[in-house]
DNA sequence: ATAAAATTTGATTAAGTAATCAAAAAAATG
DNA sequence: CATTTTTTTGATTACTTAATCAAATTTTAT
């Protein structure tokens, strides 16, 4: 029962990894059970032994990217310890995660913007607010920077949409890559301290 | 000839008009030509008779959603001669159109994150800066805020990815909306207006 | 009104879909 | 080594898809 769990699960991580890497090559509409398959080099009812369905194997893959992702971020993140610095760290560590990332982040979209619930409502459109804990993280930062002073904020929810939104956008330059993540994040820092008129390291 | 064009155009606006609604009410997934006949109570060989195909169909929809909101936001913009002022318009009318034009706001997204080219290239990994006249306009009001003293911008392009950002940020904002958008749009607008240290009318 | 042209449909096609299942293969168990 | 359990497959299922086409309808022109 022990070691069977293992290779159970070591199927299951297969199967999700080929997932992604079909949905990043082909696309979510594309990506059916048998090109999946075919990228993991199993039958199309294999998947099927492992997963409940399509939107099962769908979940779990988003699920792990989700997982995957925010403990990259927040460990780099909680490195230090002042708000200042977090916030810092934050959004250097979204846009690498992303720049070194590439198929993971690819298949994130396409989960996110494609997947819908069994009513029909698109997975974009759920409350985020209570699950994500990457905006859960961030508001925090916030909240400490602004109770310690050191952040002027007039509202944490907004500025916090700001912060993701200027990293989701990195999200979407594709191709030749026109800017660098390094710079990219070091000037969103910039700009994001000057908003709440931080006197960082960076922004003197 | 005449008549005729306007007749075959109707009937064009008529089946994009439906693909926008199909789009928003169960996603491009099953947004099936079928689904799109029956919203707009004709045939599927109709909509073939119109259009080259399904990639056709959603392309031509694209093109008429972006040149709509362009239209509405670029208006609301140059309503206003100088930068400060112009980029405060642009901000408020981005937000504005996505909060009044709900079917439109979904469809787009739909298409952008689903649809691909025939070497499978994402339309949202596709070079944007060239085409897109927001963001064109973005920079160019940026750029003349700069000239004029007005703005202290490091990267006009990134400065413009994250106004971008925090403009699409609030797309995603589903359901029972939590934010209003005249408060997020002020509150936008006095963020970027102090990132580059704008001595704006809101900003006192 | 009649002929010609444009528009619209219903039926059909060929391809692809997720899911099921009995049987084969492999692994674990006694 | 034999047998039970788990894993894997190939074939089949019923269904949906985009696109085509001849025939019917409507519109336009004469």
């Amino acid at each position: 029962m022990n070691k069977n769990t293992f290779i159970q699960e070591a199927r299951k991580q297969q199967i999700i990894e080929a997932t992604i890497i079909t949905l990043d090559d082909i696309g979510y509409v594309k990506a059916s059970l048998a090109q999946i398959a075919k990228r993991a080099s199993i039958s199309t009812a294999l998947i099927s032994y492992h997963f409940a369905d399509r939107q099962d194997l769908i979940d779990q893959s988003l699920q792990a990217l989700i997982e995957q992702s925010a403990t990259f971020i927040l460990t780099k993140t909680y490195a230090a310890n002042d708000p200042v610095t977090q916030l810092g760290n934050f959004i250097e560590a979204s846009i690498t995660y992303q720049a070194t990332h590439e198929k993971e982040k690819a298949a994130l979209l396409e989960i996110v913007f494609n997947a819908r619930t069994t009513e029909g409502v698109p997975y974009y459109k759920l409350p985020d607010d209570d699950e994500d804990p990457l905006l859960k993280a961030l508001c925090n930062i916030l909240e400490d920077g602004k109770k310690q002073g050191k952040f002027f904020v007039g509202s944490v929810t907004i500025m916090a949409k700001v912060i993701q939104g200027a990293i989701g956008e990195y999200m979407l330059i594709g191709g030749p890559i026109s800017i660098e993540a390094e710079e990219y994040s070091e000037e969103v820092t910039k700009i994001i301290w000057t908003a709440m008129e931080v006197e960082g390291p960076k922004n003197a």
